[in-house]
DNA sequence: CATTATTAGGAAAACGTTTTCCCTGAAGAG
DNA sequence: CTCTTCAGGGAAAACGTTTTCCTAATAATG
């Protein structure tokens, strides 16, 4: 029977009210709910589930995680809120996730070690299920929630060195091979670069696989058509003011992402440089708004729809065998996507 | 002294630990973590801390939410991720809520009132703290939950009629005048129309009024050139399929918001029609992109920034007193931008 | 028939907090 | 000196779950 016969004022029904209405004990009304099948009989499961219904009953989380010590809650940190690129994989995650009952905490780590690590504590106070690092950056706090075996994973860059967990992402040194190829198949030479941040695994595994790949065939990377750049339109935009501040030009240059690019092509419009025929561009990522304003653009296409079901595997495999084996990285296919 | 005499074998500590160490009651632990300085000494409270700093002790939310039935979670439904704009006031937002000490669940309603209802009940179960409804479409469940007395506040969208709770966002309607007195001063007559879906009051108030300011001055909105569109750029570009299937075109277009006007210029390069000489766009929204990747649209700013404040002070209020008058409406300020 | 195994279910402990009482000692008022 | 007030702090209840034991009745086995 009901424990608690106090009058429950609140308008949401509690456990107390569901066990007290159908006859039962709570730990009955918690194991059908829960699926435990064995432990009651057809008839009353359905009559719990009856009343459970006509009550609109819904268990409060916070009892689940406080006994539990798990909550429905998944975090996904993104280095940048404003890009399109991790926005859909967000979505694509988020989505994924509902489907297994949890909900997706966002957590903005604008790509500093200083916010991660305040996010990090706080998942842990909140005892989410999962953190996701869509973009890790390297702090002490990641490497202090791996070492509390934190449920972390990795998307898109690796754990930084000596980081053991679990990673997802695409093989970004062979998409920077096969960008090279593209780039002599073309006759794009002399060629130039504009990479990411080389701290990140994932710019870094581009560039220098592409720069690698063309030495190989005896093209050299001039000094001046390389630049560094931020993942950021602004930044693809100074980079490009700096490589294109005196002719000849370079026919194409490959970019760190497609900001990057975006902001390489604003400056190629105030200089009056066509694109592709007098200077192609080729970005990563395929962000989805190139479909409709960067027709001009090759790139590599990441797949973000993948990446949901990838890291719903991921952490629900965390969950169930926290010590035991799992897979340690998972390569997802990438494609080139050469526009006419 | 401490209750809980047994060994804590998790890496975490627990108030029970800290208490011990201290050699104080739990009782003494939170109230001075929660800053009820007058139920302990200062030197105590220094103590205390100097305690929970040593081993690095962060409550538990689950263990608070339990007992005061509020988490430290904020639910924010959007419509659609992959819209920057709505991005952007996410980002906005989380980054003041965090300031709060809350963090920010997000929850991709695809405008879809039936996803938007599985997402109030989860969202109830989590106990947050407020459920910030950036575009919300009406449906049961909606209704149900402000009955409930769930801390909602809607954003950008207004409350759907019957429906009271706090409103914050742009004055749309007088926008739309504003963007109507902006046609007649330049002469752009014909003037067209692709608006969003009528049944959201944002969309319904930009359009409308701008009609409605045209008509007063005479200028009739020619009903080919009048065509409804979902806020997306495929939706916009199939409205400029319909709408400019044959000449005369109209001298100028208002769009429902940028990603129709994305559309709409795809269109117009298909068709070699010049933007603006020829045709001239007009958005809503000021999609950040708009200044690397649409420099040839004019449209209406909405200031991203401003949300998150007036949100996270709107949730204040809520939380502290949930009976008393709150304002009914927050109105920020528009702007209109115009670019060369 | 006597024993054992199984099924169906309940009582209560635990999870980590906050908060309501309550108590003690000391200071202040008369 | 007695009475009140107040500051400082502790014990324990409560929040809503899940889960570990435990028990009673029934079914299977010898």
């Amino acid at each position: 029977m009901s424990r608690n016969p106090r009058k429950n004022t609140s308008p949401r029904a509690t456990i107390d009210d569901v066990a007290a209405e159908a006859g039962v004990s709570i730990a009955t009304v918690s194991r059908v709910l829960n699926g435990i099948t064995h432990k009651a009989s057809a008839k009353t499961q359905q009559h719990v589930l009856d009343v459970v219904a006509r009550l609109d009953y819904r268990p409060v989380h916070a009892g689940r995680a406080l006994r539990t010590m798990r909550s429905a809650l998944v975090a996904l940190f993104v280095p940048d809120t404003s890009n399109m690129f991790y926005a859909t994989i967000a979505d694509a995650i988020a989505s994924h996730l509902k489907d297994s009952g949890s909900s997706m905490i966002l957590c903005n780590t604008r790509d500093e070690p200083a916010i991660q690590d305040r996010f990090l504590e706080e998942m842990e106070s909140h005892l989410v299920n999962g953190i996701v690092l869509l973009g890790a950056v390297d702090s002490p706090g990641l490497r202090q929630a791996v070492a509390n075996r934190l449920p972390v994973i990795f998307l898109n860059r690796r754990p930084p060195a000596g980081v053991d967990a679990p990673y997802i992402g695409v093989d970004n040194p062979l998409a920077g091979r096969e960008v090279a190829e593209h780039f002599l198949e073309r006759r794009w030479i002399p060629a130039g670069a504009i990479h990411g941040p080389l701290t990140s695994s994932a710019s870094r595994g581009r560039y220098q696989s592409f720069r690698t790949q063309l030495a190989r065939a005896g093209v050299k990377l001039e000094k001046r058509f390389v630049q560094p750049a931020d993942l950021t339109i602004a930044s693809g935009y100074q980079a490009a003011v700096d490589m294109l501040s005196e002719r000849p030009y370079p026919r194409a240059i490959f970019c760190g992402n497609d900001l990057i690019a975006y902001g390489l092509y604003w400056r190629c419009c105030e200089l009056k440089i066509r694109v592709p025929s007098e200077l192609a561009i080729f970005g990563f990522d395929d962000n989805p708004l190139n479909e409709w304003l960067a027709p001009w653009l090759d790139t590599v296409r990441v797949p973000y729809e993948d990446y949901g079901a990838a890291v719903a595997r991921a952490l629900s495999l965390l969950s169930e065998s926290p010590r035991r084996r799992i897979p340690r990285e998972v390569i997802l296919p990438h494609r080139l996507v050469i526009r006419r």
